[in-house]
RNA sequence: GCGGUCGUGGUCUAGUGGUUAUGAUUUCGGCCUUCCACGCCGAAUACCCGGGUUCGAAUCCCGGCGACCGCACCA
């Protein structure tokens, strides 16, 4: 019963008690895999999301931000290739009981099964008489039980699926947003969203979910010029940690995960050659610079390059911004070399065209695709800043980065008395007027107050007190160092901006 | 999906067949006039769901749901 408490447990008992996250309907027991974001958790992950957009979007004048519909007809998928691979093959016996033939089979004949097609797993079935692992009845034909939630659209219930990347909703808008835009490779195109997965087996709290947030970004560049990025020089400096392929070899005949890593500049990685192109090294380094400015620290960030048997037959390199959890490492982001498969599956699967025209000549751009994890990302954030309490403070608290906490300061008259909460107020709808983000508290004693405020990663309180009325000033207590200094009531406002805070 | 552990107020928790179901904290009302959850009084709120065993179930059994851990899975 008194389990020693993991830090996830930790981290979401805060998130429960805090208003960060909960179950989506939990009063009715919840469902596996789903949640929903609170007060204070949507607050921080909108903070996020404008992070994102500012460094990739709005400071891009080539990257444009559609939002597109989740669900979409079948032909998507079948033409994407999610309806035929996007699956794990199962069988189902006469009494119903579905089980993963390919697991079944590997764990029975000891041979590998993955990769194999329904019919040939099927014939496995029939020539070895495989029978239902929970009651022994025989198993019917081989069916792919979809990864993809389906669902049935208008009066004739067409089949249609639920996303389970936002990226298509990009491959299929293309045409429109190039033409639209008058955009000229190479070019990026946003999107922020929810997808889905039916995911077997739901874990970690956020961390692997059937209903997600991401933040990708399509960018489409001339095949001739994958290594002339924009933004090369900007980050060219910028220091990554690589797990090689080599390395993962490596490890793989000691038969260990415990990849070392490289540590290397953009600029080297591309030179060198570890990356299929300029515009995959350059993206590495964009991201680290982004992850700069979330609280998590470069030690535990790494670049995994997928093994040949992660990634599909049509990658040019996969290469994915893994984290360090309490729980292992993880990926939150996954840079896709694609080429040029999208849009060639859906010139075909749509039959039109969706190549463009670069100085008299039909070219089909190729896709460097980043695809931010938002959930993965802010539970990392929660795990990386969360500070248990110790000796020196008696309660728990989030070290956010100031643009990231749910409220840039909280503003506390020290005592219940007309005086104090009437300058309180006045610094409370000031602060709001300037577009800061403040709370007010006048319940309970100070240190309480203090202590809710640091919880959910306040980094600044502004405490109204009785010399305040004497001579104008307040005291503002540093959330990280529990420190305090008197400032003039007229400053205090400006003080309170995340970008003069360290 | 398999195996292990578990499910009691918002949160943490006591409770091995009969209890007004423990305590703390939170919240609310009042007092206190206070600088780090540690002044006082009062109030509110709980046995995950469904079956079964039993005179009687939070407690035992079965099933479901959910959580954590391990394995598998995660184009």
């Amino acid at each position: 019963m008194n389990m020693p408490r993991s830090l996830l447990e930790e981290v979401m008992t805060v998130s429960l008690r805090r208003g960060i996250l909960y179950p989506s309907a939990e009063i009715y027991g919840g469902l596996a895999g789903f949640y929903d974001f609170g007060p204070i958790g949507t607050r921080i992950r909108n903070n996020l999301i404008h992070l994102w957009k500012t460094q990739f979007v709005e400071a891009r004048d080539y990257v444009y931000e559609i939002s597109g519909n989740t669900i979409l007809p079948s032909q998507v998928f079948k033409a994407s290739g999610h309806l035929d691979h996007f699956t794990d093959p199962s069988a189902e016996c006469s009494k119903g009981h579905v089980t993963r033939i390919d697991q079944l089979i590997e764990e029975l004949l000891k041979i590998p099964a993955e990769g194999k097609s329904n019919d040939e797993l099927a014939n496995l079935v029939m020539e070895h008489k495989i029978r239902c692992p929970v009651c022994g009845e025989p198993l019917r034909g081989v069916k792919s039980f979809g990864l993809m939630f389906g669902t049935n659209v208008g009066g004739d219930r067409r089949q249609a699926f639920l996303r389970p990347e936002t990226a298509q909703n990009i491959f299929l808008g293309f045409k429109r947003v190039q033409t639209a835009m008058r955009a000229k490779l190479p070019f990026g195109v946003a999107q922020i969203g929810r997808s889905y997965r039916n995911e077997i087996s739901p874990r970690q709290s956020i961390v692997r979910v059937r209903e997600f947030n991401q933040m990708e970004i399509e960018y489409f560049i001339d095949p001739r010029s994958l290594n002339e990025c924009p933004f090369f020089d900007m980050v060219s400096n910028v220091s990554i940690n690589l797990v090689t392929r080599e390395e993962q070899n490596k490890a793989a005949e000691k038969s260990s995960t415990d990849y070392s890593s490289t540590q290397l500049t953009v600029k080297e990685a591309f030179e060198k050659q570890f990356v299929p192109n300029q515009w995959m090294a350059s993206i590495l380094g964009d991201e680290m610079i982004f992850f700069q400015q979330l609280g998590i620290p470069a030690e535990i960030i790494r670049f995994r390059h997928m093994r040949p048997e992660e990634t599909p037959h049509y990658s040019g390199g996969n290469f994915d911004l893994e984290i360090q959890f309490s729980f292992g490492w993880k990926e939150v982001i996954g840079n896709a070399y694609r080429r040029d498969h999208d849009l060639q599956s859906h010139m075909k699967g749509s039959q039109k065209e969706l190549s463009i025209e670069v100085e008299g000549e039909k070219i089909t751009p190729h896709v460097v695709e980043p695809s931010f994890g938002i959930d993965r990302i802010l539970y990392a954030i929660l795990e990386h800043t969360y500070r248990p309490k110790d000796k020196s403070r008696g309660w728990s608290w989030f070290q956010f980065p100031p643009n990231l906490a749910p409220y840039h300061a909280v503003i506390l008259p020290l005592l219940n008395r007309p005086e104090l909460e009437e300058v309180a107020k006045e610094i409370y709808e000031k602060s709001r007027k300037m577009g800061l983000a403040v709370l007010y508290d006048d319940r309970g004693r100070i240190g309480r107050r203090y202590a809710r405020a640091d919880e959910i990663g306040i980094p600044k309180a502004v405490t109204i007190d009785p010399q305040t009325l004497d001579d104008d000033t307040a005291t503002i207590r540093n959330r990280d160092s529990a420190s305090q200094t008197r400032h003039s009531l007229k400053k205090i406002p400006s003080f309170l901006h995340p970008s003069k805070q360290k």
